[in-house]
DNA sequence: AATATATGCGTGTACGATAACGCACAATTA
DNA sequence: TAATTGTGCGTTATCGTACACGCATATATT
């Protein structure tokens, strides 16, 4: 292992004229640089990023813009854990997270929080951010620093200045739920929720899972508008709404997490046997309802590892100094009555 | 942060006394021993790990008892792609791993690759070993030294001086397998292969297939021997038997990666759009023929995973000297052609 | 009583990198 | 010409821990 020191004496020069190379401080000779970095390039020599984290005693601070972890039938929760797993695992790097939570259905609370982390932009290193909100979020990132580093999680908005992107391939989930609802039913009405406000990732989604149904012969596609602005448990009351409107249903996809309502009601209405149930995302409700068969799959797209891969980013990039992936796209998981008790998202 | 300098003010003593007393070296008086633990305790004082391994300048060496990487369809491949990773994560505390591969279906090829560990015992800070040759690997545990840590991947054997097990719940994966089959077929006849020599987790796949498949009177399920030993393409020709013997077979559950020999020869014989396939392990073969749509379903165990997990276990405690997990099960992952593709394991 | 051994504890230095400081000399400015 | 500024470097303290070493003092051995 190379180390500074050894760099030094053989380009005859001390460590802090090494040091002054690397880190391009100016205040050296065009000549002794030319050969320092030629050492420094011949050798492949790396810094200790140990030895630089003991000397350089710095507490960095990641603020994670998300929101509210109880949103979206506690959907939010799960993020934070792979956030907290990685500041756990980093911890001795003198790493800390601030969540900056906002309330996902309205545009003023996300302007608030935008607006503290501009005030006290100097206390991070680096940003978590998931752009829920498109057209604000893209504003946001726009008068960012630009030193300062950001990662997205869970979906993605149009920037060219974000260091990595931690997400999903929704269009295909939506395929997928269409295959596994074919597994189950062979014909018949098959009914699926747009979900408003818009969100790209959810709405993708929809659009995968109709790509795949609507072309079918078999099957007859209900496509119904649920307005979550509007009423908190608009879910439940679109399921309602299906049941009047397409009394022989067979199954239901819903393209978020909130597939719990759907799957309370039929249990209610004791229409859960006859109608499959296919959502998203495993929240304590929906693994209740996989377990007990009200709902037949639920597809995870790793909810933890977007947070957990998000710090660990950032932790690469801006502590270690190394490269990091423009692009993670998380595996989509599909989960049954069977294996749910083994899953780790 | 509380540091050993902090400690060592607050009680009064050196550095070095406090040194000892968290090190057990002894040469310190009882009493100064108390002052400085209760500080200790009291304070909640941790090393600084950072500090620690720059000082301690010891290069750590990990071995991994694992089958030759080509074996099973080159399944083995996959634990050390999750082993590089994790020694690429780590690589910063100076730790190595030495490969030591056997063929796993010789057992004096197991025996020489631990006469060759213990040989030069000395070199090794832990061992992650995949245990499959159940009987020698549980003498080979047993001589090793008291104080040499070792996990177990991929299986599990009796053994209670084990740090961690990471590794799968196979007989619930078979009754996923069961579960999924039971999507794609409603009634007839059904296979499955018992693999020898026995291994016990491959068993048990079968086992938890079985014990969901037989009591259904809508099926009827067939049990074949294949032994591995004899032939390197017994599911090859254990799939001509099947055809044989069974020629109305509606699906086939191959408790292992070699599902692709099934696989290959239904396509020869231009079975392959009428006959289920299940198997095991997203290896490059299998992969092929899940997007081809040839096998239906593969589930992994997150071989990846496995391998990651044991160099990280070790780490933990050898390094970091944290507590680690005695047992980590791996999700069971369903893989089919719509989510091959964005699969990591 | 003289010497050997054991115990208790402090000191010093290394690990590798960072960054503040300072010194010598040159170039610029007043 | 004297004072100021800038450049090109070396030196050194620092981070927190580990450990070799050495010096005292106490106890045991001859």
């Amino acid at each position: 292992m190379i180390t500074l020191n050894e760099i030094a004496h053989l380009a005859s020069v001390s460590v802090g004229t090494v040091d002054r190379v690397i880190h391009d401080r100016g205040r050296v000779s065009e000549e002794t640089k030319k050969r320092v970095q030629k050492l420094i390039d011949e050798l492949n020599y790396k810094p200790n990023v140990i030895a630089r984290n003991l000397s350089l005693k710095k507490t960095y601070n990641f603020g994670v813009l998300m929101p509210r972890p109880e949103q979206d039938g506690r959907y939010w929760e799960l993020p934070v854990n792979g956030i907290e797993k990685a500041i756990d695992e980093i911890k001795m790097y003198n790493v800390e997270v601030s969540y900056l939570f906002y309330d996902k259905y309205s545009e003023t609370s996300f302007r608030e929080v935008c607006l503290q982390v501009e005030s006290s932009i100097e206390n991070y290193d680096g940003l978590v951010i998931a752009p829920v909100r498109s057209k604000a979020s893209e504003k946001f990132v726009e008068e960012l620093p630009k030193n300062l580093p950001f990662v997205f999680i869970d979906s993605y908005i149009r920037c060219n200045s974000c260091l990595s992107y931690i997400g999903q391939e929704s269009y295909q989930s939506g395929i997928l739920a269409a295959k596994l609802m074919r597994l189950k039913i062979d014909h018949g009405n098959i009914a699926t929720m747009r979900v408003l406000p818009v969100d790209y990732h959810i709405d993708d989604r929809v659009k995968g899972f109709s790509d795949s149904i609507k072309n079918m012969d078999a099957y007859h596609l209900h496509v119904f508008d649920a307005d979550r602005e509007k009423d908190l448990f608009i879910f439940r009351e679109t399921t309602k709404r299906i049941l009047n409107e397409v009394p022989d249903i067979k199954g239901i996809f819903v393209p978020s997490s909130c597939i719990h309502q759907v799957a309370d009601f039929l249990v209610e209405k004791h229409r859960e046997r006859d109608i499959v149930l296919i959502g998203y995302d495993l929240v304590e409700d929906n693994r209740k309802h996989l377990k007990s068969g009200a709902i037949d799959f639920v597809i995870s797209q790793r909810p933890a590892l977007q947070g957990y891969q998000g710090i660990i980013s950032l932790f690469r990039h801006v502590i270690l100094k190394e490269s990091v992936e423009e692009k993670v796209i998380v595996p989509m998981d599909i989960l049954t009555m069977e294996n749910v008790d083994y899953y780790q998202g």
